[in-house]
Formats: structure tokens, C-alpha cells, sequence
DNA sequence: TCTGGGGTCCTAGGACCC
DNA sequence: TCTGGGGTCCTAGGACCC
């Protein structure tokens, strides 16, 4: 038996605790380079702003109906999805985090389940102010739908039983009540289906969640995939998917992002693979890896009318490290190998491949010298970075003030960091 | 003017082996 | 005339997730 336990709207409501006056607005809150809203709360849901909606075609909505925009604030929410997920761990033995605002619980041998999450749920709005919904069910797929059916119940009443609003059991649903719940929901709600799946279902003649539940597991896989295999067999109460309460190593670590304006020349490209690069490496060393090989690419936007210009290459590296000098030396050699002038870039990102656990190594002929070991240097530069913030000692090619606005994203509109930074906490009169 | 970033898993098909 | 059968490994691309 599994819970899901997710914040509802959830940078939204990060914001809004800090911020009260934008309670019972249409707030979203923006991408990097404020590019398109990627949380809605559900005044702004109600006013058809989709998910992932460019800013600059929802923005008349400011000064028509008052919707206001935010830029994201991450190190807010990463703090905030802590205490969260700290208080959600309560609700049962086992915790797999798995995303910033939601969470799997392992609620083996948890008694009374509806009465615990509803007291979870109401500690979480009470001590953190982020509403949450919380579902559960036999499986992870079934407590995701629970969750999706505990916050829609809660936001659009009338849709479902009203009981089934904010928690919601589907495991304690007689048959027949279950199935009437399974037949009000598109499929394409279930975990695991996206949009492309969903339309071929469609196509099938199938249309809602019971449809899927009850298909056989066998032809899912014939037409589809084992993947839709797992999910129907999911749907049907056989756990197939696993709690993962201890966080498997990433295998690959990226850092990619778009330019705060269009950028064509080598230098200034040169300076935006250097940092990121340098973060990467930073990752790496973070979760103790280190990587064999590493992808550089850059790209123009394929929404302008512009020459069309995307272009990747790996470069191997001699040996497995997370040297950040070895790896921006290994991304701008891949840089200079693709990079062609003429194109308006938008994009370009480093991704590191091939990882393993840094002490796993491959042993080789001595045939020249290793090189000197200098991770206690890594190590350094890490602690510094982290006291005294990102960038305070750099690679030199990372480029000084100069070419850096080019690249620097637009943020216009970003919240103080009121639980990180001590000169942003907030003071309460008396 | 203006459209995010970071991941995972699966599959098909090519290269290669005996 | 005519050209096997069985397997592994790797990679690119598709699909999905938040």
C-alpha cells in the first residue's frame, strides 16, 4: 500500500506563504529567463492558462483580470519542499521523494489510513502553509490517481464524491464505487500515459482510466510495450513498481540552459560552457561519481525564422574524472570542434555521461604518469563556493562581467529567498 | 521582442561475433 | 541457380515524468 503525498500548485503556494496578498489571485510563477509559466494556481488555471503557456502571450492577463507573475525561486523551494517532505515522511515507515513537491510513502502495516493522512495533511498546511492533497492506493500508479482524484474532488466539487476530497483511499472504495470513479477519469490522467500513448488508446476505442484497467495486460504489451504492461497491470492492484527509498546515483548530470538574449560568437559561448561545465563537475563530485565521457551542444530557437543551426558532440575523456579543469577543458575543445559562426544561438548545455562511483577504477598499463591528485583542490573550491556562493572562485575561461549579461537570465520578477538568506527573513511587528 | 531544465527507461536497428 | 542461424552490445531516438 502506497500514499502519494504532493503539494498542491506548489511553487504557487511557496510564494504565496511569504507573500499572503496573492492569496485567491491568478498567480503563476515563470520558467528560467521567465519564459513560460510552469506553476498555475488554480485562479489561473480557471482563466485557461495551460501548463508550460509563454509569457509573452498570457501577459495582457496582468492588467486585464490582475494575474500576477513570478519568477521561480528555487533555493525558496528546495527549502521549502524539505520541511515539506520532513512532516510527509510522518505518514508511514518508508519515504520515496520523488519529485520537489511530491512524495511516495510505504504504508506497510499503517493503520487507519484515511484518519493519518487527513491529520498529515492538516500539520503540513499548519506548520509549512502549503496545502497538499494526498492519495492512496494498492499501487504507486493507483496513489498517483488518488492524489490526481484528492485534489480535484477538492478544487471542482461535484466531479467526484465529495469524501474522497484532499485524501483519498482508493483501496477502501467498494468495487463498484471504484469503478464509477475509474469510469470519471480521462486515461489520459494515468501515470505513465502521455499524450502520444494516450491518443493511440484513443484511437483504440478506449477512453477512460476503467477502459485501461481493464484491458489485458497481454495485448498492452503486443500493441505497446511492457511499459503500458506495467501500467494496466498497476491499475489492476499488482505492484509493479517499486519504493525506492534510497536514491539511486544519477547516470548522467546536466546542466543546459538558454542565453538571456541570442549569442553568435565563440567567446561569449565558450564562457556559457565553462559554467556549465563547472556546476556539473560540481554535481558529479556531490553524489561522489565521476564520468568518462561528456556532450556539448548549442542550438538555435526553432520557434524564430532563423537559420537552423543544433549541433552535439561527445568528447571522451582520457580517464574518468570530476576534475572541473579536465572537464571545461574536454567541453570547450567540443565547443570549438562544432561551433560555426552565423547562427543566432539560443541554447547550449554540457552533459556528463558515463558515470561510476570515483573509486571504481579501471587499472592500466603504467606507460605515463598519473596525474597529480587534486581533489583535496576540488574539494576546496567546493567548500568556497558553498560558504561564500556559487561563483566566488571560477576557471578563468568562465569570462568576468563583460560578455556575462548576454548570458545572465532574465528574472525579473523573482521573490526574496525568506527562508535561506538571514537579510531576507522576514520580521514580524508586534 | 517573447516558448525551461533535468532526468529515466525502452526499443529498433546496426555492428559485430562465431 | 545460389548466400544461415543465433546471439550480444551499442546507440539514437521516442516516450514519459515533474
Amino acid at each position: 500500500m502506497f500514499a502519494l503525498v504532493d503539494g498542491n500548485n506548489f511553487y504557487c503556494s511557496c510564494e504565496r506563504v511569504f507573500q499572503p496578498r496573492l492569496q485567491g489571485r491568478p498567480l503563476v510563477v515563470l520558467s528560467n529567463n521567465d519564459g513560460c509559466a510552469i506553476a498555475r494556481s488554480n485562479e489561473a488555471k480557471d482563466l485557461g492558462i495551460s501548463m508550460g503557456a509563454p509569457y509573452f502571450k498570457i501577459r495582457h492577463l496582468e492588467r486585464e483580470v490582475g494575474l500576477v507573475a513570478l519568477s521561480s525561486n528555487y533555493p525558496l523551494y528546495g527549502d521549502m519542499s524539505n520541511r515539506m517532505m520532513t512532516l510527509a515522511a510522518a505518514m508511514g515507515p518508508t519515504q520515496e521523494i520523488y519529485s520537489i513537491d511530491e512524495s511516495f510513502i510505504g504504508l506497510d502495516g499503517v493503520p487507519d489510513l484515511a484518519r493519518r493522512g487527513h491529520a498529515i495533511r492538516d500539520r503540513i498546511h499548519r506548520w509549512i502553509g502549503v496545502p497538499c492533497g494526498i492519495g492512496i492506493g494498492r499501487t504507486k500508479t493507483l496513489a498517483k490517481l488518488a492524489n490526481h482524484i484528492a485534489k480535484t474532488a477538492d478544487r471542482k466539487p461535484g466531479t467526484y464524491p465529495a469524501e474522497l476530497a484532499k485524501v483519498c483511499n482508493l483501496a477502501a472504495l467498494p468495487a463498484q464505487d471504484l469503478d464509477d470513479v475509474l469510469a470519471a477519469t480521462d486515461l489520459g490522467e494515468v501515470w505513465g500515459i502521455g499524450r502520444r500513448i494516450g491518443e493511440q488508446l484513443r484511437a483504440a476505442g478506449l477512453h477512460t482510466v476503467l477502459d485501461v484497467a481493464r484491458m489485458d495486460p497481454v495485448v498492452a504489451r503486443r500493441r505497446w510495450s511492457v511499459v503500458l504492461e506495467r501500467t494496466v497491470r498497476e491499475l489492476q492492484g499488482q505492484s509493479c513498481i517499486a519504493l525506492e527509498d534510497a536514491p539511486p546515483a544519477k547516470k548522467e548530470i546536466a546542466c543546459t540552459r538558454s542565453f538571456g538574449q541570442v549569442i553568435t560568437d565563440l567567446d561569449p559561448l565558450i564562457e556559457a560552457v565553462t559554467e556549465h561545465a563547472s556546476r556539473a563537475a560540481q554535481k558529479l563530485r556531490q553524489q561522489g561519481s565521476v564520468a568518462a565521457q561528456l556532450q556539448v551542444f548549442a542550438h538555435t530557437s526553432p520557434h524564430r525564422d532563423d537559420p537552423q543551426f543544433s549541433k552535439a558532440t561527445i568528447v571522451p575523456l582520457r580517464r574518468p574524472t570530476s576534475d572541473t579543469a579536465a572537464l571545461v577543458h574536454a567541453a570547450c575543445a567540443g565547443m570549438r570542434s562544432i561551433y560555426e559562426p552565423g547562427y543566432r544561438l539560443i541554447k547550449a548545455g554540457v552533459i556528463l555521461l558515463d558515470l561510476s562511483p570515483v573509486g571504481v577504477v579501471q587499472q592500466e598499463l603504467d606507460l605515463e604518469p598519473e596525474p597529480r591528485d587534486r581533489s583535496r583542490l576540488m574539494a576546496a573550491l567546493d567548500a568556497v563556493n558553498d560558504k561564500y556562493g556559487r561563483g566566488t572562485l571560477k576557471v578563468a575561461s568562465a569570462g568576468t562581467a563583460g560578455a556575462r549579461r548576454q548570458m545572465t537570465m532574465k528574472q525579473s520578477r523573482r521573490s526574496a529567498d525568506y527562508t535561506t538568506d538571514w537579510d531576507a527573513i522576514m520580521i514580524a511587528s508586534a
